[in-house]
DNA sequence: TCGGTAATGAAAACAGTTTTCGTAATCCAA
DNA sequence: TTGGATTACGAAAACTGTTTTCATTACCGA
């Protein structure tokens, strides 16, 4: 069980390590290295959750501020493309996307209150998914489970309410 | 573990019980029943699997083609708000919504060939998700859990397959 | 450095859905 | 039963998130 903290440090080696992987597949697929390309990667591993792409282009556009949205779209989709990005859905109607995570394949609980998002991953739910396959004569290449609720702890639940709508406020 | 048979008969008893229960809503929320209404529950609930308002809409025209998609729209949105019906979105970009299903709760299997949808629901899955959701201290409200991957049985997926893309053809 | 290829950014297009707005239908009170 | 306030309808416009287009610029191997 694993909740986000976006005020962690920023491991830099990690950040290099992705950004090597994206070259060589860059690399691999004949494309191009462009200066946009780089600041885009190096401002998405840096960021931490679950970030769309309004947030990502706000970042960006700060390290250059010409970057426009197409862009990060692209770029996006080819981090998606090389295995090192997932993208995820919460049912918001925008597509989030995630990197580095404390665990590799993870599912979510998301708190409709604060929009707190809980990473976890447990063997013997996935076994059993397995096995409901299985009895089906199905195969299953990938999955999503997303438990959608609320924090039990109300006080820091609210805070982070409080937090997320004087930031939309900010914004 | 189902899989819808589309051309099973149609419950007239369930379709009335349905038609019963959404004229009550209509009138407990002080709305209005009218024609149109009538045509695209009636329509809807006749339907089986997992519907989208486009197939839902080419039905309903042909039994009143001055219906539009705005009131197709408006009225699911009713339907959903009833508790009659589910909203469900599986990746491809548009909502698809399902009244009566063949078990009340379920997850979904989504074959990517052939588009075929089977509905399970195991105790055991449930119990493990309220369990991990204890341990974060998080109140689960919903849930949606989708396996994606395919068929084992590549006969019958291929038939399937080959049904589709000649009902697409015709369209 | 040249030249072919790939990438960029602004704007237009797109898909699914929602809203608007003028007209028509519903239905309750009189 | 009808008048009239209220709700619903349908066509079209608007909206949202995303993708594509197209003219221009940047990359990079020869
Ligand atoms: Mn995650
Ligand atoms: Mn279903
Ligand atoms: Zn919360
Ligand atoms: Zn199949």
């Amino acid at each position: 069980m694993v909740t986000i903290n976006p005020n962690s440090p920023v491991d830099e080696d990690l950040v290099k390590d992705k950004e090597t992987a994206f070259a060589e597949f860059i690399q691999r697929r004949g494309l191009k290295t462009t200066r946009q390309r780089n600041t885009i990667i190096s401002t998405f591993f840096r960021l931490k959750g679950h970030i769309s792409v309004e947030e990502l282009l706000v970042e960006v556009k700060k390290a250059n501020p010409r970057i426009g949205y197409a862009t990060v779209y692209r770029t996006l989709h080819l981090l998606v493309e090389s295995g090192l990005v997932e993208e995820r859905r919460f049912g918001d109607g925008l597509a989030r996307y995630e990197g580095h995570s404390a665990v590799e394949h993870h599912d979510h609980m998301i708190c409709l209150e604060c929009g707190m998002i809980s990473e976890f991953y447990n063997p013997r739910l996935e076994a059993l998914q397995e096995h409901l396959a299985e009895e089906n004569n199905f195969e299953i290449y990938r999955h999503r489970l997303e438990l959608y609720g609320a924090c039990k702890d109300k006080a820091a639940c609210d805070t982070r309410k409080k937090q997320k709508e004087a930031r939309a406020q900010g914004a």
